[in-house]
RNA sequence: GCUGAAGUGGUGGAACUGGUAGACACGCAGGACUUAAAAUCCUGUGCCCUCAACAGGCGUGCGGGUUCGAUUCCCGCCUUCAGUACCA
């Protein structure tokens, strides 16, 4: 018979689904192999022709595996949850379960015509209350941990409630919030039950927190970053606003340095690594304090109200913030004498971290107009920096004692002792305080903090530049200048409104009319604002150095600052900025003389001694958001008891999503939940009303797959012990920094539980490339009015016409030449209509584009598995290109592939079509066939090249129909061989041969013994130029080859009675001959 | 701008470690079979000069270099695609 493949293809689709022939073993002597493919999203229009090639890459490789004796774990699932079903339910009413469950159908009917090997009995949903039960489950345990920098590995709380319990707050290191507080063991204890729940929120690594949003009006939801682009949605392009929200968030900064040091474990494309490296945004620097000069005030200013909060009114919000952060962030010595002064313990109120004028004083007695100071080291500079701090401080009115870290820690009671005595001894004040305040110019402690990168730069450092949006700006901006920065402020806004890439170029700014004192050299600098710095990285505040940054050059060039050179080795500097890290320090004070390394490493150490800055690592990414606004997601297994979050209890699992009435926000503005009756938890305690992401689901299923069907475990251990992580994992970049992120994230996490086994889940990653739609136009010629006529020009010959260019459906185009009959019954409006035809044919134009169904581009599977089968579509797709190529679908060149199997087909059948294969001893052309193939496909798969070898298949065909083999011999070999590409066909063969289940068969041994030669045609080139080819022996060595070649008579025409020079000889490989 | 990948016939692409550039396939041209078409089979097909050649020249984005020999290695430039961005 002929190649029948519909029958072929449906009998062995029959046969692997009621065998369950792709079904991995639990437990096996083989060795493991997980070859995973990114699950899809089921959305209502199907599969194209482009979403299969992944799957049949990786269909490819488990079958191959299978082949060389591997227990290979291929699975598939649905990522079920997701908004376009919500979008559908709030249009037609219709339940996003009911949606979900037609569209799952729809891509099961086209997954399974093409024939994958997935094991389907362990597939997974991520919608199934079954499945969302164990995301449920990871988000408590991601609530019930948090991270200990000392291990750098999550931890349960109950370590963290052991330390408070212990120790206090104070040595505990942890990724946290900022607002954390600083108590002893024995606070701990007098807090209340929601004092500790408030104070755990801020530890735990996922938590709730006023955070600042991406929110959709349109779409009623929160937004992760990468669901943004420009401004606007990702999915339906509306417009996102900033909006502060109580949000859960999952603390993924904890583990950035973890999820950068991972990436160079692992095998995956070196373009996905950087992306993930730069969303991680690592910057290796140095953040320093420049002093606030407080600016002067016009007569009559100032603040009576402030009681005795004795703060410069002006820069009162800013010291205030600065107290708050360096309460965060006191010394050993700070602290300790802390414990002894507070709750009035000397008898006297004490605070700490009290701003006074434009300082910060440590510790101070309102009342005994006392300030007590804890200073670090003897060094000149703090001298006199104090001095100036102490006598403006005796300005105010206040006495200042002080005390350095050393005499605190090495004799706290003594210490202690002389302040009770201090403030004995002094009478009250019974405030005055404010009207002694003076707002002259001083030397302040009100500070602005900058991050960089360059702190070598610092000497050259000649304005210092806040982001628009800085909070600070109304405080720090001068009446004089008021006027001017909520002028640029206003350009900003509308700005960002419009395009702000379009003019990137541009210089602008403002100058808020104060100063700050650069730490290091003391000079005086200007504060501007410019909207190239952004306020959500760093500190929103940058010094600019014009003569190392060519952005700050243009800055001071453009406002007229000044450029100074800071290395010898800085070129033109008047033309251009120069970032160079070489030669030595000029200009630089202390550092004069010294080179990069030094000079680095010197400053770090001198910031930090002088509490001015440090040494500090910033990262780009942010912890990622969790709430969405959405029904159909996970519901979060929280409930809420005045006000505070507390987790459902392990048993109460799965908390299932309710039914409502409709899938939109109630009216007082809560998520759908919100509409759900009598839903309570206990009939009390109202739930979260957000559900979760997209990507939650998405985080762990491929160690569901290992025990897709466990109801007391998310994965059994034994299951996850075994299979431990996926070996290859094949999908699109795309997910490169949601996803795949993500996925590292949570696996980190469950590791350091001891759940799973391996750091990073994924060991290797392929991204195949996009499938682009290729659109074919035709041309329709316009009279002289513009108006289209009925006629159309074939593309070659349209530029003789005034055309336009219309889409038509490829369908119904082949190689590029319109099919007019099918074009005529297309559109009604084309049912008249006449061509100009070239060579008899309307050929059409072409363009890449979008695949999509306005552009009439669409190709869609079923088509073509109808008219060429499976097995071709399988082995086309391949051929088609290297499989991490983007590249056009065009479906020219599908026959080639399909005569292809027709002729392999043929190999076992006579002139009758009637199967027959010959038990004859194979020769040795034959066996070099079969051998080369073996290899050569063997080889390909092994390195992803999935095209070649379809080429090579074509050549060994090719070869054996010459040679007229029939000999079962080969065929049966070559069967195997070609099975993970085509399987139906070759299952079919297979069994034909007389055999069963080709799943278990083994790929059969390459034998290098066939492939070798005696002789070899050598190409003879002469100065490089190849010329001729000639037989020669493969045992002859370089001498006996050379003569050989000169003592031919055609190798000596060529030379033309020139003497050889010089004759290079590369055995089995190639004659040279340089005249 | 930065980062990454890539530029090879009419087209998709091959050449894996510096060793015969254009495998394999599409398309195209010619032929066989056929009343005819489809299907199938055979032959040719990088470009230029040439009646033709088993004659010569040019050819892997462009310009240089290293080498007996470069699509492959090095330097500079151009173009395309992807990601990302006033990231300090």
């Amino acid at each position: 018979m002929d190649y029948q493949f519909r029958e072929i293809e449906q009998k062995w689709q029959k046969y692997w689904a009621d065998n369950q022939s792709f079904k991995a073993e639990a437990n096996s002597d083989k060795p493991k192999y997980y070859v995973l493919d990114m699950f899809p999203y089921p959305s209502g229009a199907g599969l194209h022709v482009g979403h299969p090639l992944g799957y049949i890459a990786s269909d490819i490789f488990s079958r191959y595996k299978r082949l060389k004796g591997y227990n290979v774990l291929h699975p598939m699932g649905y990522d079920s949850f997701g908004l376009p079903a919500e979008q559908y339910a709030i249009q037609t009413g219709q339940h996003p379960a009911v949606t979900t469950e037609t569209n799952i159908n729809t891509y099961r009917r086209q997954l399974d015509q093409i024939g994958f090997s997935f094991d389907w009995s362990r597939e997974v949903r991520t919608s199934d209350p079954a499945y969302y039960k164990w995301t449920q489950w990871i988000f408590m345990q991601l609530f019930n941990s948090w991270y200990n920098l000392e291990t750098d590995k999550a931890e349960p709380i109950s370590t963290l409630i052991h330390k408070f319990n212990e120790a206090g707050s104070a040595d505990v290191k942890a990724a946290k919030d900022e607002d954390t507080r600083t108590f002893l063991p024995t606070d701990w204890a007098t807090f209340s039950e929601e004092e500790k729940q408030v104070e755990l929120l801020k530890y735990r690594l996922t938590y709730l927190k006023e955070s600042t949003v991406n929110w959709c009006p349109a779409l009623g939801t929160v937004l992760a970053n990468d669901e943004v682009k420009d401004g606007f949605s990702e999915r339906g392009g509306f417009p996102v606003e900033q909006k502060k929200m109580m949000q859960w968030s999952m603390r993924i900064t904890a583990y950035a340095d973890r999820l950068l040091q991972g990436l160079d474990t692992i095998d995956w494309p070196e373009p996905m690594k950087e992306m993930q490296r730069n969303w991680i945004g690592k910057s290796v620097g140095a953040s320093v304090k420049f002093k606030i000069l407080t600016p002067t005030l016009s007569e009559g200013e100032g603040a009576s109200n402030y009681g005795y909060e004795t703060a410069d009114p002006l820069l009162w919000e800013i010291l205030k913030t600065n107290a708050r952060v360096n309460r965060g962030n006191q010394t050993d010595a700070e602290d300790a004498l802390w414990q002894e002064l507070r709750n009035s313990k000397t008898g006297h109120k004490v605070r700490r971290q009290h701003p006074i004028g434009t300082y910060i004083a440590d510790f101070i007695c309102l009342n005994k107009r006392l300030i007590i100071e804890v200073d670090g080291g003897y060094h000149l500079e703090n001298q006199e920096n104090d001095k100036a701090r102490t006598d403006a401080l005796n300005q105010l009115g206040f006495e200042v004692i002080r005390f350095t870290n050393e005499e605190v820690l090495s004799n706290l009671k003594t210490v202690v002792t002389q302040i009770k005595l201090e403030l004995d001894s002094r009478p009250d004040a019974k405030s005055t305080a404010s009207n002694s305040l003076s707002f002259g110019e001083g030397q302040g402690e009100a500070y602005i903090e900058v991050f960089t990168t360059r702190v070598d730069t610092i000497f050259g450092v000649s304005y210092l530049v806040l982001a628009p949006e800085h909070e600070w700006v109304a405080e720090l901006t001068t009446p004089e200048q008021k006027a001017d920065i909520e002028n640029y402020i206003l350009q900003t806004k509308k700005k960002s409104e419009l395009d702000r890439m379009a003019d990137a170029k541009t210089v602008s700014g403002a100058f808020t009319g104060t100063y700050v004192v650069n730490p290091v050299s003391g000079e005086r600098v200007q504060l501007w604002i410019a909207d190239y710095v952004l306020a959500g990285y760093g500190t929103g505040a940058v010094m600019g150095v014009p003569s190392g940054d060519q952005r700050d050059w243009l800055f001071a060039t453009h406002f007229n600052l000044p450029i100074i050179q800071i290395l010898d080795a800085q070129k033109d500097i008047d033309v251009q900025a120069d970032p160079t890290k070489e030669g030595k320090y000029i200009n630089s004070g202390f550092i004069n003389g010294m080179e990069y390394k030094e000079a680095v490493a010197f400053l770090n150490q001198w910031l930090e001694d002088q509490g001015v800055g440090k040494a500090k690592v910033n990262f780009r990414q942010r912890d990622a958001i969790f709430g969405r606004q959405r029904y159909w997601g996970e519901p979060i297994p929280v409930y809420f008891k005045n006000g505070l979050p507390y987790l459902l209890k392990e048993e109460e699992l799965p908390l299932v999503l309710p039914e409502i009435d409709k899938y939109l926000p109630t009216e007082t503005g809560e998520p759908p939940l919100g509409r759900a009756e009598d839903w309570k938890y206990e009939d009390r305690y109202e739930y979260e009303l957000s559900t979760m992401p997209g990507w939650a689901g998405s985080s762990w299923y491929w160690y569901r797959y290992m025990d897709a069907q466990n109801n007391s475990e998310f994965a059994s251990k034994e299951a996850v012990d075994y299979w431990k992580d996926v070996d290859l994992y094949i999908g699109g970049s795309e997910h490169a920094t949601g996803h795949l992120l993500y996925s590292r994230f949570w696996n980190k996490f469950l590791k350091d539980l001891g759940f799973v086994q391996e750091e990073e889940p994924f060991k290797k990653l392929i991204n195949q490339g996009m499938i682009q739609g290729r659109s074919n136009f035709v041309y329709r010629v316009v009279d002289e009015e513009g108006r289209g006529t009925n006629t159309l020009v074939s593309a070659g010959l349209r530029k003789d016409y005034k055309t336009i260019a219309l889409h038509v459906d490829v369908n119904i185009v082949e190689n590029d030449v319109l099919d007019i009959e099918k074009f005529k019954a297309w559109r009604d409006e084309f049912a008249n209509a006449e061509f100009i035809l070239e060579n008899g044919k309307y050929i059409c134009g072409v363009e890449v584009e979008k695949m999509s169904k306005s552009k009439f581009n669409v190709v869609n599977p079923d088509v073509l598995i109808a008219q060429y089968g499976a097995d071709t579509l399988r082995m086309y797709e391949m051929f088609l290109g290297p499989l991490e190529q983007s590249k056009p679908w065009n479906t020219n060149g599908i026959e080639g592939v399909f005569k292809f199997l027709r002729k392999f087909w043929r190999l076992f059948h006579n002139e009758a079509w009637e199967f027959t294969v010959s038990d004859a001893e194979p020769t040795k052309a034959e066996l070099k066939a079969l051998h080369k193939i073996i290899k050569k496909v063997q080889d390909d798969v092994e390195r992803f090249s999935f095209n070649t070898s379809v080429s090579s298949f074509m050549i060994a065909v090719n070869e054996l129909t010459d040679l007229k083999c029939n000999k079962k011999a080969i065929l049966q070999d070559l069967v195997v061989v070609l099975a993970p590409y085509a399987p139906h066909i070759c299952e079919e063969l297979w069994s034909l041969l007389g055999n069963k289940d080709l799943s278990t068969a083994q790929y059969p041994v390459f034998n290098p013994n066939y492939l070798v030669e005696d002789e070899f045609a050598y190409p003879i080139s002469i100065n490089g130029k190849m010329k001729m080819n000639l037989n020669l022996s493969l045992t002859l060595e370089a001498k006996e080859a050379e003569e050989a070649v000169l003592a031919n008579e055609q190798v000596q025409g060529f030379l033309n009675g020139a003497a050889p020079k010089k004759i290079i000889f590369v055995k089995g490989k190639i004659v040279n001959i340089v005249v």
